[in-house]
DNA sequence: TTCGTCATGTAATGGGTTACATGATTAC
DNA sequence: GTAATCATGTAACCCATTACATGACGAA
């Protein structure tokens, strides 16, 4: 998740880490702000996959390799940008469509990358998620049924509350499934591009 | 959390461990299911701690002491309930009202036992919860702002769906203090009874 | 010159998951 | 008898967090 979200965020332009970070509260912002502990050594991971290379903003024809020094004591900044290999992986995981892609931890960072990804996968990520909180929500709704008079009324409530979000959740995905479904007629035969922006 | 959420549920009646699980999640479902590598590893925790004991079904008298047996091997049902200092922690827990009480994190849990918290203490943390979720709302609301204009589509809709459903909790919360206030009124001068169920 | 923010990193820790291993009980 | 579900537990792992340590740079 946070390999794609990075991968994502670089191919826009190259930023140094702090940056990184202050772009993914932005975008995927709501929930909480990621930690350096994390984001740090995931970018050493990913330098040392190859999927991207630090370059020192003094002198940006160095660029640091996978073994790059440790940089304590004298540390610079460190502009972090894609390599080819880090493109053709991200571009890989845009064309994941199997089912961990809707599940909660992941379907975030996918559909905040629906613009780059093909209408066909969207289209299968957007419908998955929909079966995925639909099979939620009647979970939820028979455990409501069968609980509604023996329990108070805080428990009634949350679980309530609760329903209704993941009510509103299905209506939104059924909206942008059949935004996706005009789209793709208007366009008519491709399936590939993106749809024109409406907003 | 799942400390506090054992005590509850063995609060009402004591149960084994099987049972517990498929009870936590019809409580505080919605999301997933709780593991057993997270659930019996927390009983022994805190049966070691003495707040929970484990009887042997089958001879209800042989409470299983602190030094249990392994029950490798030849295993048998323990149905666990809560001894008198763990009754004794679960009302600790209860009439916490710091800020972690309103934390994402806590916030479920401590809402599902609010029919036995007192009036004041679920007050304050209604709105602590409130205050935090206004705070997150606030700062997705200037993000969208600032952004509106440069990002996708995509991006758009996933940060809007986000803010609508934050301003629906922060309604949701308003709510439910503004009846908290009215039952404080009716009660008159009282603040720890719960509140007859009105549902 | 000192404070706030930018900036990079490591180490310890925590709280959960999955996968595994075992066996009892019930329904067909 | 055999499959499903009930039932208990451990071990390895994963991914993130907090706390810590360090230092540069700009503004008051």
């Amino acid at each position: 998740m946070l390999e794609m979200a990075i991968l994502g965020l670089l191919n826009e332009a190259p930023m140094h880490g702090y940056e990184l970070r202050k772009r993914v509260l932005a975008v995927f912002g709501g929930f909480r702000a990621l930690s350096y502990g994390s984001l740090y050594p995931a970018l050493k991971r990913m330098r040392e996959q190859g999927w991207i290379c630090g370059q020192d903003p003094d002198d940006a024809s160095r660029v640091l390799p996978a073994d790059a020094p440790p940089l304590t004591g004298k540390r610079g900044k460190v502009v972090y940008a894609l390599t080819a290999e880090g493109k053709e992986r991200f571009q890989e995981l845009l064309t994941e469509g199997g089912p961990e892609a809707w599940e909660d931890e992941r379907f975030g960072v996918r559909f905040a990358f629906f613009a780059q990804t093909d209408a066909d996968v969207r289209m299968r990520i957007l419908e998955g998620r929909r079966r995925r909180v639909e099979e939620r929500r009647d979970g939820l709704r028979s455990s409501l049924a069968r609980t509604r008079q023996r329990v108070d009324r805080y428990t009634l409530e949350l679980q309530s509350h609760g329903l209704d979000s993941i009510d509103r959740e299905v209506r939104w995905l059924s909206e942008l499934i059949d935004h996706e479904t005009v789209d793709r007629r208007q366009i008519d035969g491709t399936n590939s591009q993106p749809p024109k922006s409406t907003t």
